[in-house]
DNA sequence: TCTATGCTTAGACTTATTCTAAATACAGAA
DNA sequence: TTCTGTATTTAGAATAAGTCTAAGCATAGA
């Protein structure tokens, strides 16, 4: 299915430029994870104008800000962006390095109690492991 | 209870210098997590001699290669350090950003079903929530 | 004591990200 | 249509986290 960018960004609160389109755009497409370069580097080419790196980070800042894609941290220290904002953790193939979603739903049993003293707002599980036979869909 | 530093950087493979011992000492002393930085700080003037923030890195770096700690992320972008081994998880308080560690055994229910293709070497769960009243032992 | 190896140091370097100042785009008022 | 203010984008400078390098030390074993 064709997404439709501009509404998704007018609807969250983001003015849709031409530079933000398309970065939303790519990461719409996409199920890899891409840092920011990754982005940077898939998008540059794309408009008529030259882009800047400033603008990747303020768009992807703001498109994390007003809940449009969220952040992912698998390997220590780097930041990954992932449009998909449904209810899911992350697969990280230990080999690979891949990065795959994974939905809620999937997880047989995840329970979560902490006694009163915590108050839970959310959670998130990254898994660690090997990706056997047939590539998964990535 | 008093650490034995030394062997425990000795039964690690790691050969236990001035500069190591104060590193894994400041770790094992404390349940704040600490950056790269932060053990720097706390660290630096333990000595006779001047650190160098090299000498940091490269015994977290060695420390965590040896099993000795482990790397934990919690906000993007930042790595932080953590000297408890023991199968646990960790909850982000989103109020202060305090990291608490939550025993893998307080965790009600936590069963991973993913089918064949997916081998689970670990898993690790990040709670954000807020923690009331009295305050959880840091 | 000599020597080889490994450790530490200061500072240079790299990489990721943010900041800055100037130019541009554009919506709404006149 | 023109004017004007605000938001956006740009290139490049600045910052921050981490790694690399070359030189000096420390030390275990011959």
């Amino acid at each position: 299915m064709k997404h439709n960018v501009e509404e998704l960004l007018s609807t969250h609160g983001v003015k849709p430029t031409p530079q933000r389109m398309v970065i939303a755009e790519y990461l719409l497409s996409t199920h890899s994870h891409p840092t920011a370069d990754d982005v940077f580097q898939a998008v540059k080419g794309k408009l008529p104008v030259s882009l800047s790196r400033a603008t990747v980070y303020n768009t992807l800042n703001a498109l994390v800000a007003k809940g449009v894609i969220q952040e992912v941290t698998t390997e220590a220290g780097r930041v990954r962006y992932d449009a998909n904002m449904s209810d899911h953790h992350h697969f990280v193939d230990i080999e690979t390095g891949n990065v795959i979603d994974i939905p809620a739903g999937t997880l047989n049993q995840i329970k979560l109690e902490l006694g009163d003293q915590y108050k839970i707002r959310s959670f998130h599980v990254t898994i660690f492991g090997e990706v056997v036979g047939g590539k998964a869909k990535e």
